[in-house]
RNA sequence: GGGCAAUUAGCUCAGUUGGUUAGAGCGCGGCAUUGACAUUGCCGAGGUCAGAGGUUCAACUCCUCUAUUGCCCACCA
């Protein structure tokens, strides 16, 4: 029999491990199949992974998304079901093409798109791509991921692009793709239009300036963008508003306003305008605001573009203004209004300033020409195979409705179910997607251009002359078809038949509609189908005081250098045990810390009881005749806490509670088998059976949570052609014994014995070289004391224990010196507890009856079993016979104490 | 402005559909130790479960209000 070092050095295994694993083609469900792992008819389960951005290393975020879908995946694939794991990466669009300009400017190149053009930028952009694809890749494997490698996929590559175009085309055909000049998210800096939810909103201190037109204007407006006035085409008021009413409808004639354009501004009415707030009066600047633009559309209102794609003020404003930046612009029009005496009051007020979310600077509203999504146009549904409840063939719906319907409908289940409210809220207040992006790193759009004509396909047209949209697509565009492009859509693959819907979509709840929602809309258009059964939201990772992990604050914990120093398996225990799904989780080093301490604990356990199996015994994994193992007590009672932590463990994974599952597993594996049984096992002897058999049962309950070690002690017991990976998971056992029978309580019985008998030289102050004697006289437990005690006298460390009748002197826990040895007698069957468990029997007892009571008095009423509905009365009903039963219990509790 | 969540031991958090005496890890104090493990074991201190009301035989758990904190959405120019 081997044995194993003393300690755990997951740097010494990892990496071997994980090579084994990889070449044994496991990772694969038809490699799994053809082995006869997994039945070719087992259910399926697959997990499409959420793909890290080529743009940097691996983080915690993604540490923790790997080791919730590794354990989902690692569980079920040991269930037998044909499990499969997608990994794949994201362009990440606009994240990549700015991380390359910044290195580019970084290494003296000014301006990189103008000097490299468009060829050359994108071969330093795929270059960088790859590097950082590499090293992700690798860092996945480091976390342990069994991922099906041979099914990998990249969002920009050619498969994928294919999916990209004939979306583009089928939306297209559909009439939801549409071009149109609108006002967008326009980034100055990245030179691109965003869409509404990737402007982030920072509050600021601004100021809230009050000022007329002009001299000859009737009254003032208020603005916290002065510079944005220069576009102004009219002024709204309400309706109602008294003081304005007679001037709706009225254009005024402005000459030279702030010393720049003329302005003609008709005087408009709009119910949203809060009298309030100012003076009551809004200019409206059709160009650069949404809410403005849509009035100017209801209202046939000039637009004046007054700001450009740079943040540049254009020529409309007239010569005094063009070509300076908004915030110079700004204060030349606070100059000019202040000499000309037409500025009234500034105040101080916070307001929320736009900006983008990769770049973080301020973006600009500004009309433009872009494709957009129309999530509001009716169009018929196609899908021969409609697989969405509450939906019809040829019936016409909205891209809204299908992404309500799917969910409403509960074939698509959000756990936390607290996100349906807001994932609801947000397509409510959905606008057209914008879809355009004129960047250059990303899927092209597939329309192409002659002089008026237009032409969207899947493929470039034939002819000359044609010149494609230089513009790019959204990165979600593409992640939004991530679950079933990545089982090769739009060819009908067995892939996609096998494994689609996919079973979990784990991510965290931060790209809830960024990306889920996405997916929903994409999948339910395309297939007529879910893209995932459940959705499992992960909470962020944050540090120890809760800030957010990030570079620039140097709080970050790079989780390969916890890998490296703790090993993989204590990084993934950190990152599952004490979190709960949809919230935010702190981690410390130290917490990764105790962990490790745990996995060299599982390791020392598991050291130890091949140490006591016996050497000759050759060992292989069981699984089930463990009736016949339990000889003693502390067996019976271990093989009793083993059933319930299977079920335990097993009913919690299904039901996402990772954490519990895996608190409660080591609860047990710390304190019920290494701290108590092992250490009567080394009393009791003889233990080779039993022992293996916990031990076959841990090694497989652990290893979805830390699949390192455990393989690693597994192979070095088990041997090498045994992989744990692929072994079957414990069987529940659904005839549990109850954990009121004998076997647990009496163990726990003696297990408080030994407790209390264990004080006794702290408690009378006995010296070590004595030898103590107890005589206990127990009452109706005295048999639990003869039958186990051997195993009390040592496992209490005491010299011997006199039971029952043979205690000549029936004392009350007194001591009885005698040296050199010490005699303790202890009454146990009257010790003070017993009252006060007598006085919390009795008033159970009475709370519980009084329940019955009032039960048998419900059921008895005939108005209520004939009014109520069914299922309230069988609970009612189920209530009842529970606290029976209970009573019952209750009662003969109190009887035995007696 | 609208919504969501959190508030339990010094710290980080569990507490599974209301039901025995509210738990764990870390930290703290004490004791132990030569062969599984100092990356250890045992014992202990520490909680009016944010506050107030309500429902109930029974509330950390359900309801209402209040306070504090965090997040999301919308946005008033």
């Amino acid at each position: 029999m081997k044995e194993l070092p003393k300690a755990y050095e997951p740097r010494k295994y990892e990496d071997k491990i994980y090579e084994r694993w990889e070449k044994s083609g496991l990772f694969n469900p038809d490699v799994c199949v053809e082995k006869g792992v997994a039945d070719k008819k087992a259910k399926p389960f697959s997990i499409v992974l959420p793909p890290p951005n080529v743009t940097g290393t691996l983080h915690l975020g993604q540490a923790l998304m790997l080791s919730v879908q590794d354990l989902l995946v690692r569980y079920h694939r040991m269930k037998s079901d044909k499990t499969l794991w997608v990994p794949g990466t994201d362009h990440a669009a606009i994240a990549t093409q700015t991380k390359v300009e910044k290195l580019l400017i970084q290494q003296g190149v000014k301006d990189p798109r103008a000097e490299l053009g468009r060829e050359k930028f994108l071969k330093e952009v795929n270059k960088f791509a790859q590097e950082s694809h590499d090293i992700i890749v690798n860092q996945c494997r480091k976390m342990g991921a069994s991922l099906d490698w041979t099914r990998e996929a990249f969002t920009l590559d050619e498969q994928r692009n294919l999916a990209v175009r004939t979306m583009f085309k089928m939306m297209y055909d559909d009439g939801l793709i549409y071009r149109g000049h609108r006002i967008v998210n326009w980034c100055p800096r990245c030179h691109s239009t965003l869409a509404d939810d990737e402007v982030e909103y920072k509050a600021q201190a601004g100021k809230l300036y009050t000022f007329r037109y002009a001299d000859d204007f009737p009254f003032a407006i208020s603005t916290t963008r002065p510079e944005t006035k220069l576009g102004d085409t009219a002024v709204a008021v309400n309706p109602n508003d008294e003081r304005y009413k007679k001037y709706i409808g009225k254009v005024f004639e402005v000459k030279k306003f702030a010393g720049g354009p003329d302005l003609k501004i008709k005087v408009i009415a709009s119910e949203d305008v809060d009298t309030d707030f100012g003076t009551g009066a809004l200019g409206v600047t059709p160009a650069h605001s949404f809410a403005d633009y849509e009035m100017a559309q209801k209202n046939k209102l000039l637009v004046i573009k007054v700001i450009d794609e740079d943040g540049k003020i254009t020529k409309e404003a007239g010569k005094h203004y063009k070509g300076f930046t908004v915030l110079e612009a700004r204060a030349r029009v606070l100059e000019n209004l202040r000499e000309l005496n037409l500025l009234e009051k500034e105040e101080d007020v916070s307001n929320n300033l736009s900006v983008c979310y990769r770049c973080e600077s301020p973006v600009e509203p500004i009309p433009s020409k872009q494709w957009f999504i129309d999530v509001n146009k009716k169009f018929r549904i196609k899908n021969e195979e409609l697989r969405i409840k509450g939906l019809k063939v040829n019936s016409e719906v909205t891209l809204k409705q299908l992404m309500s319907v799917a969910v409403k409908n509960g074939q698509i289940e959000i756990i936390p179910d607290r996100f349906n409210k807001t994932y609801f809220h947000w397509i409510d207040n959905l606008r057209d997607w914008c879809i355009s992006r004129q960047i250059w790193y990303g899927h092209q759009i597939p329309v192409w251009y002659k002089g008026e004509e237009i032409f969207v396909d899947v493929e470039a047209p034939k002819g000359d002359g044609w010149a494609q949209d230089p513009d790019t697509l959204d990165t979600w565009f593409s992640s939004g078809l991530w679950t079933f492009s990545t089982l090769g859509w739009p060819d009908k693959t067995d892939d996609l038949k096998n494994f689609h819907p996919t079973s979990v979509m784990e991510t965290g709840y931060d790209i809830l509609f960024f990306w889920v929602a996405r997916m929903i809309l994409m999948t339910t258009y395309a297939l007529g189908d879910i893209p995932f059964e459940k959705v499992y939201l992960h909470g962020l990772v944050r540090d120890e005081q809760g800030r957010k992990m990030s570079k620039s604050l140097g709080n970050a914990i790079d989780p390969l250098d916890m890998i490296r120093e703790y090993g993989a398996d204590a990084v993934r225990l950190s990152l599952l045990i004490g979190t709960s799904p949809g919230n935010d989780m702190k981690l410390s080093v130290e917490k990764i810390a105790g962990f490790r301490n745990f996995t060299n604990k599982l390791w020392n356990i598991c050291r130890f009881m091949l140490m006591n199996i016996g050497k000759d015994v050759i060992l292989t994994p069981t699984q089930s005749g463990e009736e016949s193992l339990s000889k003693t007590l502390a067996d019976k009672w271990i093989l009793n806490r083993l059933r319930a932590v299977i079920n335990i463990v097993t009913e919690n994974i299904e039901k996402f509670n990772f954490s519990y599952a895996g608190e409660r597993l080591r609860d047990f594996t710390w304190g019920d088998l290494a701290d108590w049984y092992l250490e009567v096992a080394k009393i009791e002897g003889d233990k080779s059976e039993i022992l293996n058999y916990i031990l076959s049962v841990i090694l497989r309950l652990w290893h979805p949570f830390m699949p390192f070690v455990t393989e690693q002690i597994w192979q070095d017991i088990y041997g090498k052609e045994k992989m744990l990976m692929v072994e079957k998971w414990p069987e529940k056992i659904k005839s549990l014994v109850d954990s009121s029978l004998i076997g647990m309580t009496d163990f726990d019985y003696a297990r408080n014995i030994i407790f209390q008998l264990r004080s006794l030289r702290a408690e009378y102050k006995i010296e070590p070289t004595k030898k103590i004697n107890v005589a206990i006289s127990a009452g109706a437990k005295e048999q639990i004391l003869k039958d186990n005690k051997e195993m009390i006298v040592k496992m209490a460390k005491i010299d011997n224990l006199i039971i029952g009748k043979e205690v000549k002197k029936p004392i009350n826990a007194v001591t009885f010196f005698e040296p050199p040895c010490v005699t303790v007698f202890m009454d146990l069957a009257g010790s003070v507890d017993l009252v006060k468990e007598k006085e919390r029997l009795k008033k159970e007892i009475e709370q519980t009856e009084k329940y019955v009571e009032i039960q048998k008095k419900k059921l008895a009423n005939k108005e209520f079993v004939a009014n109520a509905p069914a299922e309230i009365v069988e609970k009612e009903q189920q209530k009842l016979s529970e606290c029976e039963a209970k009573l019952g219990k209750l009662k003969n509790q109190l009887k035995s104490l007696k």
